[in-house]
DNA sequence: TAACCATATTCCTATTTGGCTATATGTCAA
DNA sequence: TTGACATATAGCCAAATAGGAATATGGTTA
């Protein structure tokens, strides 16, 4: 209840992971992905991503050598579930959070490293 | 923008501010009312104050000797705004919080200190 | 199978944060 | 006006947290 509350506000309230929730709005993105858009060390988005999906805000799948994640359908989590739909309005305008949205939408896994699908 | 959001999700990320938060929910309260019930020192529950204000999550108004909080009825953050929509309805059966919710309709600052209104 | 890439985990460091004590300021009543 | 109380601020410490380097694991391809 509290717990699962604070999970949830905590994870939501750093601004990288924000970013990543409004990249996932845009469509489902590897780690590396993550990594080349927000500029961060790898083992960093990890954390994050792991940090989100504990919370029930992101779900990976693997994909051959590459975890996808993206926002899931629906979570056991009201808080969860009620902030995506909230955060999915806010936060478009800032530029920002736009600029990695685009990128998003343009961003391949195959000119970011040696290996493509 | 991002630095807004972050504001204001920080601060409703903590156990104790939205205890505050939910009790204000209640009614109007002064510090001292807030300490007794949330059982923290005098200078912690002033600083958790002054961080859900700078969010524009609270008000106060001096009353005598007293400042009183309460829920602004309006706030320029739409973060502020739609979150105060969102936890009026979260919580209400964490008992922890139905507890404090309680405690709030009926505490009164007389009964905690040497001074009456 | 050997080299390579993607991801996760571990461990360390710097920063942030929540809590308290001590103290300053302001209000009220005797 | 003095003493008691309400609140805010400053300063300090311990715990939590974000970040990265090093490393482990597993998949892919040459």
């Amino acid at each position: 209840m509290l717990k699962n509350y604070l999970k949830v506000m905590k994870a939501l309230a750093d601004g990288n992971r924000v970013k990543i929730i409004k990249m996932l709005q845009v469509r489902e993105l590897c780690v590396c992905e993550l990594r080349a858009a927000l500029n961060l060390a790898q083992p960093s988005v990890s954390k994050h991503l792991r940090i989100l999906e504990e919370a029930g805000l992101v779900e990976g799948r693997k994909d051959g050598p590459w975890v996808n994640y993206r926002l899931p359908d629906a979570t056991d989590s009201i808080y969860a579930g009620q902030l995506q739909v909230m955060v999915r309005q806010w936060l478009n305008d800032d530029e920002e959070i736009a600029h990695l949205m685009r990128q998003a939408a343009t961003i391949d896994r195959c000119d970011i490293s040696g290996r493509c699908p």
